[in-house]
DNA sequence: TCAAAAGTGTTGTGCATACACCCATGC
DNA sequence: GCATGGGTGTATGCACAACACTTTTGA
């Protein structure tokens, strides 16, 4: 290497945290978790995505994982790395960077339920939110729908068996715009990543629908749209 | 929040590094810039990509800048955000996160020059580096691999002006397959991202060449191949 | 006139889009 | 028998892949 810099006499000044934007739908609303923010004197009651401090003995997925759990009661789900926040003064009380994620929770999962602090908030009404937390909320939205164009991970906001209308009605609410059922049934089928289950819905006074079920859980690329 | 987690007793533990990948074509090869890693006794000699703290104020985007400048001489040039790593044993000095970025340089570039530690290595010759930096180049290649196929960063490796051939030759080294002349200049035409810049090249005994240039030094993103 | 790279069109095939009606069920 | 969502096919145009020869220049 060139040359030495001068070096800070602390070189740990910085905290590592991380945040996950979770995305669920919540009777037909494309939501994101969010958590009650209160660090006196800065942000009063404010809301933000569910994050934390990264402990010395974990990493950031780790801690993802246990924040979820012990602020929100959310067990295991689907999560990817977003994008790392530094600014400087993103933080008014000290340096923090934070690792944010994008977190996929299927319909089923219940958390915060009955807390005060915790709420599924609907993409249409989000609040002002703390820090630059809107900022990573628009940057989870803008991957899935990047990422459900080419990936089968729409599967983690599915349960296991779903109707083809129920798929496309995911897409659109992700997507924000209609989809022909047709073609769509077309393509989403040629790629082979979701098969019948056998097993057919009935409920009302309709036609039964075929339950579908996704062929691989591994996240794999496969163009779809 | 739901419950306050046992906190450790200084937060401050962790060490934020940054390091990046930076890719150039060397003499018709697709490189990457690399540094001579020194740390005794665990890495002895070893290379690895260019990296090194992130200042108390300053982010890891500036951080990365200075690096570049201070331990490769380099000055600006394209960069975004890759990946951030923090397996917790990463580094056996102790717990350092590192938020690894990919760089792309123009050919015109020099860095390094006449410095035994600093060197433009060619990925079909890439040797074991120290860390996670073999994990980190090749995250670097695939993002490079993505994003050439519908952005237009790949006139961050090339200079103002070049001829389609040119272009071509570079896509076909970063993908590692050949693609078709005609089909190509179709196109990457028909995205509009490049255009004549009303110069030819004339070079030996060969039929001169149109020179063309970026439409558009933003990012964009386009479809083209 | 030769070597070396630049430049250029057509055709077939498959894929995307647009579009409207019948089906199965429960009440 | 009606209301509700489930399920299906075709025609048309567009995009992509495959493919080979002529042009321009300097030596």
């Amino acid at each position: 290497m060139a040359k030495n810099v001068a070096r800070p006499k602390n070189i740990r000044f910085a905290v590592i945290a991380t945040d996950i934007v979770v995305f669920r739908i919540v009777a037909g609303e494309l939501c994101v978790l969010l958590g009650k923010v209160n660090t006196s004197p800065y942000f009063i009651n404010r809301w933000g995505v569910i994050g934390g401090l990264v402990l010395p003995k974990e990493t950031v997925e780790k801690s993802a994982e246990r924040l979820l759990q012990t602020k929100a009661g959310i067990g295991s789900m689907y999560k990817e790395q977003l994008y790392t926040f530094s600014s400087v003064d993103r933080d008014p009380r000290g340096r923090v960077v934070s690792v944010a994620h994008l977190g996929l929770a299927k319909e089923s999962l219940r958390a915060g339920e009955g807390s005060m602090d915790i709420r599924w908030v609907s993409l249409r009404a989000l609040p002002d939110l703390a820090y630059d937390h809107n900022e990573m909320v628009a940057m989870g939205l803008e991957r899935l729908r990047a990422r459900i164009g080419y990936t089968n991970i729409v599967q983690h906001l599915l349960p296991e068996t779903f109707t083809l209308s129920e798929l496309q009605a995911l897409y659109e609410k992700v997507l924000n715009r209609k989809l022909d059922k047709r073609n769509f049934r077309k393509k989403v089928l040629k790629t082979r990543m979701i098969r019948k289950s056998g097993i057919m819905k009935k409920e009302g006074a309709m036609r039964p629908a075929a339950l579908y079920e996704f062929a691989s859980k591994a996240v794999k690329t496969v163009q779809i749209l």
